[in-house]
DNA sequence: CGGCTACTTGAACAGAGTCAACTATGGTGG
DNA sequence: CCACCATAGTTGACTCTGTTCAAGTAGCCG
């Protein structure tokens, strides 16, 4: 898989690495670093996606339609592994490995945006924070970034009302009430989650035990 | 690619086609008829996810994650092509098309939730209303479900409020004030397209013309 | 005819948006 | 070292969009 490697990117915080509209002859693997995925609308109102965290696959889309239907924009310095788009296909002849992968990601991607639909379309206002702040923490101690339940989160209130479609105002009010449960922390940077459990319960997840029965 | 195939499921409408948190054995393909993929919450709120028009794919999450993570169900008699999941894996070895088939569909599911997140995080009610419309009438047209810009949807504004992410209600005064303005009709499962470019731009699309420039 | 489901409509209420001002904080240049 | 500026975060007052509750109507099938 190292083969199919063309190169390393290293990029500043705030770069873009792909653009909603246009395609891109590379495709990337994030190596370390946070980047975050959102589409804009002409009015300004501006909605994420998704955030990707190291491991993640950034530019599927393109080598498959031509054409990037978000942007996708480094919110710290970023380090991208970069293949060239057009080998991936013969790729998929000699590695089989690469293209389960590829399917998985392209799979998982489909799961967490169907949960942020759901938030959206269904959660309340406390619930919505809870749950995207919940996984992002997640996440990233999947990937090791989390140390005695600290983690350096490298986005907004902006970022995080335009991700579950609130107006910052209304989501910082949100932050405020949902601090007052104590929890976490947030401040500037630095994210502490104190209660997991908690959050977990104010983000309405189903709770961990009494999972669902299969069908006979 | 047919030898993959194991036979053919045929169901009526309202059947249960996967469930959400359990896994199966099989992966289906929609031959025929519309299924539609949600979520359900323990208050009794739903989301929908997403709609499948023949040629979807259904069951790829449980084929990689054990599980499923939303709910397919038959809105009108279906037709499923039925392939055992386990032998996936071991396809996508000696059938590299299928591979890409497969990440293809994936991908572009992606794309569809993607878009369906913007509509429900950033739009207003009639845009989001004219948006689902128009890409379920434009999809089904894709398939070759639509004559003389006729199509049967075989969905209720129930079905559509939780799309959507608004109360029923909601959705029906919104309905009722785009009747107005004269692009469609939709009177119980029959919908007429009348003007797609007054549609479009009810849902807020960019125009057509003047396409993103790309990054130099 | 009765009972079901889908669809309509109005009135009162509440959650979220908008506007506008203000407080940190960090970086820059005089 | 401090004055200035830019960005991020906070807060209050008012408005408006969408929700809830409640009461219908219309069509379909037994």
């Amino acid at each position: 898989m190292q083969s199919f490697k063309s190169g390393e990117l290293v990029l500043d915080a705030g770069a873009t690495i792909l653009v909603e509209g246009t395609n891109s002859p590379h495709l990337y693997t994030l190596l370390s670093g946070w980047a975050i995925k959102h589409k804009s609308l002409e009015d300004g109102l501006r909605q994420v996606l998704n955030f990707a965290l190291p491991g993640d696959l950034l530019g599927l889309q393109a080598s498959i339609s031509d054409t990037m239907h978000h942007t996708v924009e480094a919110l710290t310095g970023v380090v991208l592994c970069v293949f060239p788009r057009e080998k991936l296909w013969t790729l998929y002849e000699s590695h089989q490995g690469l293209a389960f992968d590829i399917t998985w990601l392209a799979a998982r991607e489909e799961t967490i945006l169907g949960d942020y639909l759901v938030t959206v379309g269904q959660r309340r206002a406390t619930e919505r924070v809870a749950f995207v702040l919940l996984h992002l923490f997640q996440r990233a101690r999947q990937v090791g970034l989390v140390r005695n339940n600290k983690v350096t989160f490298p986005f907004t209130q902006e970022h995080l009302a335009d991700t579950i479609g609130f107006s910052l105002v209304h989501t910082n009010k949100t932050l405020k009430q949902l601090r007052r449960t104590g929890c976490f922390k947030w401040v500037g940077t630095n994210f502490e989650l104190t209660d997991e459990q908690k959050l977990g319960a104010l983000a309405g997840e189903p709770s961990p035990i009494g999972g669902v029965r299969p069908l006979v």
